[in-house]
DNA sequence: ATGTCC
């Protein structure tokens, strides 16, 4: 008995070894040669019923490799992408579709749709809608897991541009790991929620969270008074023209922190996916890790609307008025929805719920309306509709190719003060607010229109 | 989006 006799059977690699070192006991026991290959080759052939016995070891490898191959074979993507529904095709780069593309060829994928502000992000693109069986995707959510609106409707008072930028500057924080001073914190019930003690993650989490509740964050995250205009009367408040606070911010470092995790978990659990879709990658609604995103990220969801809350509650409180008309959504977040019959999870990443009736909030940019919406709940576009006007220019385009002066006329034009903000903000670097919101008629009806007039945002790598 | 590696 040699290796060569044990290769012609196709056992290969570390199976050769194991195969040689049960012959040899086989052999021992008083069989033949030719009477072990043959058991050799049934081993082969049907590695579960010999475990336990002396092939136990090489059943054992054998079984993992089936299963392995199993497994690879789930993952693998569908030859051609599940057909979806593009709302706006002509505001959309190619990237974006090539992206929705690659999503809906996922074994998992079952339905999907591209809102009109879509543009190029990491896995799902932003304004991507994806349905999924059983599964939940990490980067179908996005990293600012929960990232939501906020607005809250006054009483038309006499707010100066001096008093608004003075509320804004005292009353919101901006900034990367930014949070309250113990003294200054509020008290949320969020913060009390029995899923922080769920895992150890959370547990660890919990005091960050503590920390950055009622802040706002980088990037698109924005702190706004605004004259807002409601064209038709909204539980109980006239139409006419209001002043308003709108908020634009998310979960955080807490949710950033989830988000990374469930992220590297997922693509380990992957590892015989395509690259193209790596960044993909899902979790099993089944397996321990998705119960514990599905945990996680609601947690994060319900932290991120806790923190507009205090952000409005902090300027209500010094406005000394109480709204008379307060509308959220949450665009970056997974549900589980009935499609078709069925219940699917819906992955909005860069998309407002839309289920008809659904109040929603759809910003334009720091010196372009924002629009608040109801849904009709289009069963193409799996209710929803785009969270905002979506990106014309990356970050670093808008940096090489807009000019400072041309932002600030923009601006002076529409009488919009600015605090802090960066060029790769600029109302230039997105697409026209107006082409967005009408290439998505079929989706939301318009109720309100809000111009910005006072706008906070994070200091931007470049400013104005 | 986030102090860009728990």
């Amino acid at each position: 008995m040699n290796g060569k006799h044990i290769t012609n059977l196709g056992f290969t690699g570390a199976d050769i070894r194991l195969a040689l070192d049960a012959a040899g006991r086989r052999e021992a026991m008083g069989l033949t040669r030719h009477e072990i290959l043959a058991e050799l080759a049934l081993v082969r052939q049907n590695p579960a019923g010999y475990l336990g016995g002396t092939y136990d070891t090489l059943a054992r490898s054998l079984e993992a490799q089936l299963q392995e191959e199993i497994d690879q074979l789930a993952d693998q993507l569908h030859e051609r992408p599940q057909p979806y529904t593009v709302y706006g095709a002509e505001l959309i780069e190619e990237g974006a579709r090539a992206q929705m593309d690659v999503a809906m060829r996922l074994p998992v994928s079952r339905s999907g749709a591209l809102m009109p502000d879509a543009h190029v992000g990491y896995g799902l693109p932003i304004g991507g809608v994806l349905a999924a069986e059983n599964a939940v995707i990490p980067y179908g959510v996005g990293v600012d897991i929960g990232c939501s609106m906020r607005l809250s409707v006054f009483a038309r008072g006499s707010l100066s541009t001096a008093e608004a930028q003075q509320l804004l500057e005292r009353h919101t924080r901006f900034g990367a790991g930014v949070g309250w001073d113990r003294r200054e914190r509020l008290p949320h019930e969020v913060l009390d929620d029995p899923d922080w003690q769920a895992l150890p993650l959370l547990r660890h989490l919990h005091d960050k969270a503590v920390t950055q509740l009622g802040t706002s964050g980088s990037g698109n995250h924005f702190a706004e008074f605004g004259r807002f205009t409601l064209e038709q009367e909204q539980n109980g408040v006239p139409a006419g023209d209001y002043l308003a606070l709108l908020t634009h911010s998310g979960s955080r470092g807490f949710g950033a922190q989830v988000a990374g995790h469930y992220t590297r978990l997922a693509e380990a659990a992957r590892p015989g996916l395509d690259p193209a879709a790596k960044k993909l990658s899902w979790l099993s609604l089944d397996s321990e890790e998705g119960q514990e995103y599905w945990t996680a990220m609601n947690l994060a969801g319900r932290y991120a609307l806790a923190n507009h809350e205090q952000i409005h509650q902090r300027i209500s409180r010094a406005l000394k008025m109480t709204p008379l008309l307060s509308v959220s959504n949450s665009h970056n977040l997974a549900w589980k929805q009935m499609v078709d019959g069925r219940e699917l999870i819906v992955h909005r990443k860069g998309a407002t719920p839309a289920a008809r009736g659904q109040l929603g909030l759809i910003p334009g940019s720091m010196a372009d309306p924002a629009f608040l919406v109801r849904g009709r709940g289009e069963p193409a576009a799996l209710e929803s509709a785009s969270h905002g006007a979506g990106r014309q220019l990356g970050r670093k385009a808008a940096e090489r190719s807009l000019n400072k002066r041309d932002v600030q006329q923009y601006l002076k034009e529409r009488g919009v003060t600015l605090i802090g903000g960066g060029i790769d903000e600029a109302p230039q670097a997105y697409k026209r607010i107006e082409q967005v919101i009408a290439a998505q008629q079929p989706l939301v009806e318009v109720l309100g229109r809000f111009q910005p007039q006072v706008v906070r945002m994070d200091t931007g790598s470049e400013d104005i």
